[in-house]
DNA sequence: CGGACACTTCGGCCGGGACCGAACGGTCCG
DNA sequence: CGGACCGTTCGGTCCCGGCCGAAGTGTCCG
């Protein structure tokens, strides 16, 4: 053998070999949202058999894209872990502009709406709501953009005095830029993203919208983004 | 229809399909060095026949993931853009843990030892090298590694007094992490990270071994590492 | 304990796509 | 101008993998 073919090559396509397939795209896209999804459930979603997608699970789970939880007769599934969910979003944020296309039918289209006004991508916000909270945060000097991306130190002392705890785990960057599709520009991920997420859904400050991604702004939560970043509570709308 | 299968599906799919042939994704991989190759010396490389090769680079082309230039009777293609190659990078990186494992052959020791030494990761530094000078940029108050990734205005102004010009572009971050693969850990990509990789080459710096991408570092890099960045040269052998 | 339910396994069908060699069209050079 | 070289197009082969329905396993509940 005279190549000199880089051994990592089967790998690579092997992992994109994964999430080359319609159906197994649209469950990862699915599982996007960070929950745990059944069998089932993905199954409906896809619209193919339950024998089928099984095998697609079998697939990703062994490909490491995936964790799987029994419990009893219900098999639940998420992304892996948060560099999964950053692949995938990645990936999609490069097929975006074609993506970006006008809807088709009514439904997508309200649907869509609600989720270019806020939603959550794996465990952080996204849509016009990431984006303002994000623009907040760098206009109020506590995350820096301009240079790269990451909190300053007003930025550190700003989580904490309100109330969110940024655990330091091991390899997970702080902050990390993630780009919106439907902005087509960065939004907070990372440790912070997902912290700052979590809050704004246990203080009540946004619910999520029926079974989907979308998130809503509450009456609470637009008086606490306003007051805390000063978000003008009309560009949530 | 009831389903509601997410309207990016298809376009992930068909994005990672490009990369889901072993063939394609060792091009890609040799194209990760940054230069263009001709279809020859990619099908040598990938070990098929050149007519394989040529539909290959036709669907990579189409798809957006290379750039092409005809000159003459050759067919050159390079990586379409910075973002393309991140998003190899990103995949690769994933793939990493398992392709690791130790080298099968003398020569893919050899080889793999002057690779991990320092390399271009398509257009900055990687390898010890590249994680060498990142961790001199943070230790040194110019990078800002611990909330995110971003330079400092120290950083700024350090690459002010280098004499390399950082052209702020439209969308590229000017620092960004890329994940270096056999050291496991961020090395600095973006403007920054190719500006300087472009100055460490044109100053002399380093040199390219090879038709690979390794490089090497040479006398007068050491000594400008050492004065610029404090580097100890023995880290870099 | 029996029936409904969630998922898995299996066999069979089918289409897409990777591959090659042969023939062809351009380009460069002696 | 003829021959070497680089790349492309085409026809044909072959295999991989997604899909389904039917049958099987395990779980929950009345």
């Amino acid at each position: 053998m005279t190549t000199t073919r880089d051994a990592a090559a089967p790998g690579l396509a092997r992992l994109a070999g994964l999430i080359a397939d319609e159906t197994r795209a649209a469950c990862l896209l699915a599982l996007l949202d960070g929950r745990a999804w059944t069998a089932g459930e993905l199954a409906r979603h896809a619209g193919v058999a339950a024998s089928t997608l099984s095998e697609h699970l079998g697939k990703l789970v062994a490909g490491g894209l995936l964790a799987e939880e029994r419990q009893g007769r219900h098999r639940y599934v998420r992304l892996a872990d948060a560099r999964v969910a950053q692949l995938v979003e990645e990936l999609a944020a490069q097929v975006a502009p074609e993506a970006a296309r006008r809807p088709r039918t009514l439904r997508e289209s309200t649907a869509g709406s609600a989720m270019a006004r806020g939603r959550t991508c794996y465990d952080h916000l996204a849509g016009r709501l990431g984006i303002a909270v994000t623009d907040a945060l760098s206009e109020r000097g506590l995350l820096r953009q301009d240079t790269g991306f990451a909190l300053t130190d007003a930025g550190l002392a700003w989580f904490d005095t309100a109330g969110i705890r940024l655990a330091r785990t091991g390899r997970r960057p702080l902050a990390r830029a993630c780009l919106d599709w439907t902005e087509r520009r960065p939004h907070l991920a990372g440790v912070a993203g997902a912290a700052l997420c979590r809050h704004t859904l246990e203080a009540g400050w946004c619910v999520r919208i029926g079974s989907e991604r979308a998130v809503k702004v509450t009456a609470a939560g637009e008086e606490a983004l306003s007051e805390l970043l000063g978000i003008d509570p009309a560009t949530l709308r």
